[in-house]
RNA sequence: GGGGGAGUUCCCGAGUGGCCAAAGGGGGCAGACUGUAAAUCUGUUAUCAGUGAUUUCGAUGGUUCGAAUCCGUCCUCCCCCA
């Protein structure tokens, strides 16, 4: 037994966080990571300009194997990304230039170093991009499309749900495009494992079989991770106006923080060991609050996640801004702000107007509604007359506090 | 290639000449209740303006006093047969 060995093997870590879902076999994957230095490979495509909470998952896996002293090889799918995986989704995905790969892959590759250090020899970045992009299709077919039951194909789960809508050939390649990957890595990386989500199964078998057949060898394995669920069975990640982005100029870091401040009770403890490293038994503890204290819970969680995306400093402001706004008064000078000079605030400023200019209301007649509603209050004070006129009463110390529901407010400040 | 069917407001899905800005459900938003939670209940859910106007039912032309609804052309998708 060598020193390394007295660290827990990072598989036991990973299932008792809670990460495991899939394995070609558990057991050769514990025996083949028990030493360092294993290379092995989660895929991203590049689908938008910015990775989302559901990368972040996988980043995490790629964070805690790197500390257990493996090599992660991220593969940035410039080629798959111009196929589209079908996995997971009912639609056809929306055929991407390759300029747009191009750029997404590089601002993928800096939003992945805040988890992985890509240091040399640390760990990889690869795009597939240049082995698929300039292959032989007649080749192609031969030499790895043969290898490949149609009927077996078909049978996989991501395919299934598509038979009904209908998959188009192209998506139907990605499987064997990811497939190829994996042989490629397994070749020239001596990459013999590869993660992703669990939506990601069929495509890891489809690689590990291949690798089987074309070498002859039986040495690769496939992990794949319980994907980022609430209790109620939806992905997490997803708010009505789209995805959870890592990247603050999408995705405002306080927002952020509220989105994990705000998750459901049921959802807490999963969350602090999936996306944060937090120990276990400190988890334990958090576990066993009830009701209002589950609080605590989620400003850890809110807290920790915060920082390890967008460092302490901007976390620790973002919570600075929660407790101030919901513990103490409602008020704080980093919310959102914008400036109304004492000359146009004193002439008399439309309530509609303004709630319209600063976004609170996305037209005048959801202001309209708000309003009439009770949704919408001045300096903590309900208004529901829809011709209200803000003036110079309204702001005794120089700002006024607009409010629309419970939890958005915007400031204005009033200058000279 | 032949035959059949479908494209509706954020999503699903009703609507087959005026009573349709368009049922119902989901989702969202707001209110009540709370713990910045969940569940529940209520309201609301095109836009601009004060009760009227404008844009909307795949695209585009047409018929009609009037079209989501009828006709022509085009695009996309699904199913059956080959």
């Amino acid at each position: 037994m060598t020193n390394e060995a007295q660290q827990p093997n990072v598989v036991d870590t990973l299932a008792a966080r809670g990460y495991l879902a899939q394995s070609t076999d558990l057991e050769a994957v514990r025996e083949m990571l028990s030493k360092p230095g294993v290379r092995f490979y989660i895929g991203f495509d590049p689908t938008a300009d910015s990775l989302h909470v559901g990368h972040f998952i996988q980043m995490m896996i790629l964070a805690h194997l790197q500390r257990a002293g493996h090599v992660p090889i991220a593969l940035l799918g410039g080629g798959t990304g111009m196929i589209g995986d079908p996995s997971g989704r009912s639609d056809l995905r929306t055929v991407m230039t390759r300029e747009t790969v191009q750029n997404n892959v590089n601002r993928f590759r800096k939003q992945m170093s805040i988890l992985v250090d890509f240091s040399p020899g640390k760990a990889f970045i690869v795009d597939n991009a240049d082995w698929l992009l300039n292959l032989n299709y007649v080749d192609f077919l031969r030499d790895v499309g043969a290898h490949f039951s149609v009927n077996r194909m078909l049978t996989a789960e991501a395919y299934k749900i598509r038979m009904e809508s209908g998959l188009t050939f192209l998506e139907f390649n990605y499987m064997i495009m990811q497939a190829y990957d994996f042989y490629r890595l397994y070749l020239d990386y001596d990459c013999k494992l590869q993660l992703g989500g669990n939506d990601q199964w069929s495509n890891i078998i489809a690689g590990v079989e291949l690798i089987r057949r074309k070498t002859g060898k039986n040495d690769a394995q496939g992990l794949t991770t319980n994907l980022l669920l609430n209790s109620e069975g939806n992905k997490m990640g997803k708010t009505a106006r789209g995805a959870v982005w890592l990247d603050e100029e999408k995705f405002s870091v306080y927002d952020f923080y509220q989105y994990w401040r705000n998750v459901a009770d049921a959802d807490v403890i999963n969350c602090l060991k999936l996306l944060t490293f937090v120990p276990l038994d400190e988890i334990e503890a958090y576990a066993a609050l009830e009701d209002q204290a589950i609080n605590e819970a989620k400003k850890r969680l809110a807290l920790e996640i915060t920082t390890i995306v967008h460092g302490e400093a901007k976390a620790k402001a973002a919570e600075r801004q929660a407790i101030e706004i919901f513990e103490q008064g409602g008020r704080s000078d980093d919310m959102v702000t914008t400036e109304v000079t004492a000359e146009a605030l004193a002439a008399g400023l439309s309530l509609l107007d303004i709630l319209l200019e600063t976004g609170l209301v996305p037209s005048k007649s959801e202001g309209r509604r708000m309003v009439q509603q009770g949704g919408v209050t001045v300096n903590d004070t309900s208004i529901s007359d829809v011709y209200y006129t803000l003036d110079a009463k309204d702001a005794p110390n120089g700002e006024i506090i607009l409010r629309r529901g419970k939890k958005k407010y915007h400031r204005l400040l009033i200058v000279e």
